[in-house]
DNA sequence: ATGGTTTTTACTGCGTC
DNA sequence: GACGCGGTAAAAACCAT
């Protein structure tokens, strides 16, 4: 329990990294890059270089002079998103008993306050339906946080888990196990993959009861999800044993060279990429064992074995310049 | 339920540090 | 002797029928 507050902090932590160290050095003067959106423009602030033109300009269109202006002439609020239940369009009363402007308020509107807030607590979460996506959500948040996967994942699993629940998908299976099958087939949607044994670790509903819910929510609302592409485990697994980015380049070669010959069909994904990154990490001397990816890759060492003699049997009968 | 395929488990032999 | 690697056989898991 507290693990899965842990991972989730650092995983926050990581992405307001991400967002801040976004800023590039300018390739003449190393000076730093500034975003200009007026122009669509992105300039170093030192010497002027563009380096970027016709980005997209996602300003609005007007311009205001000052704050009351602004506030005039802008058409939206905050976005919604479907990452909450009531995707974040319903009035919330705030707990402190302040008014607009922060002043205390009389004791009779306090009681006021209070019936009103009870009210619409139990209007915002009506019925069934609303409390279940609640629920829900959250779930899918927790698992989405602790396996690490970024936010337009949550995003879609939450849609996914809506169309289930709308098209009445529910009743007979659990929560967590739809909110489960949720984020798995958004994962595997997005490219961003993770195992059935990396979903059944971090959810409450074990891996049988995953798989089948899954088989059964995507054929329902007839999901597109192709088989994995092993390629997409490889930058992971490349990263936690911390190989260098040739033999990820290589191991990336291998996969798709295999793929042009059809070794592929009927093998499991994972274990492509885990002899991937091995064979890779072989021909590249870094040094790693079969006991490293296997454990990395959640794959017995034998179908390492055998999956990474296929690979570089392909590799040879079609000679890559 | 069944049969075929793939993956895992467990064990063994070989070479090297 | 422990370790990394390769191979094998049998069991288990998976999938389509």
């Amino acid at each position: 329990m507290s693990e899965h507050t842990r991972t989730r902090q650092q995983h926050e932590e990581q992405t307001t990294e991400s967002t801040e160290s976004e800023s590039t050095a300018c390739p003449e003067c190393s000076g730093s890059l500034v975003i200009d959106d007026e122009h669509g423009e992105t300039v170093c602030e030192d010497c002027g270089l563009v380096v970027e033109s016709d980005e997209i300009d996602r300003g609005p269109e007007w311009r205001a002079f000052d704050s009351s202006e602004k506030d005039e002439k802008s058409r939206v609020g905050a976005p919604t998103t479907n990452m909450m239940h009531d995707k974040g369009l319903s009035t919330n009363i705030d707990w402190r008993d302040k008014d607009a402007y922060g002043n205390s308020l009389s004791g009779k509107q306090r009681q006021k306050m209070q019936r009103l807030r009870k009210w619409n607590e139990r209007f915002r979460t009506r019925d069934s339906k609303e409390r279940n996506l609640k629920q829900a959500l959250g779930e899918i948040d927790r698992m989405a946080s602790a396996l690490g996967l970024p936010e337009n994942v949550r995003e879609t699993a939450s849609v996914i888990y809506r169309r289930a629940l709308d098209e009445d998908l529910l009743p007979g299976r659990s929560i967590e196990g739809v909110s489960t099958a949720s984020v798995y087939a958004a994962a595997r949607q997005a490219g961003v993959p993770r195992s059935l044994d990396e979903i059944t670790e971090v959810s409450r509903v074990e891996k049988s009861e995953i798989a089948r819910t899954y088989r059964y929510v995507v054929r329902e609302l007839s999901l597109e999800v192709r088989p994995a592409d092993p390629e997409s485990y490889v930058p992971r697994f490349a990263s936690s044993l911390e190989l260098s980015d040739e033999a990820e380049h290589r191991a990336r070669q291998l996969l798709q060279n295999a793929k042009e010959q059809g070794v592929h069909s009927g093998k499991s994904p994972v274990g492509l990429a885990a002899a991937a990154v091995y064979a890779a990490a072989l021909l590249t001397n870094e040094k790693t064992t079969q006991a490293a990816v296997s454990e990395v890759a959640d794959i017995s060492e034998v179908t390492i074995r055998n999956r990474y003699h296929e690979l570089l049997e392909a590799e040879q009968d079609l000679p890559v310049a």
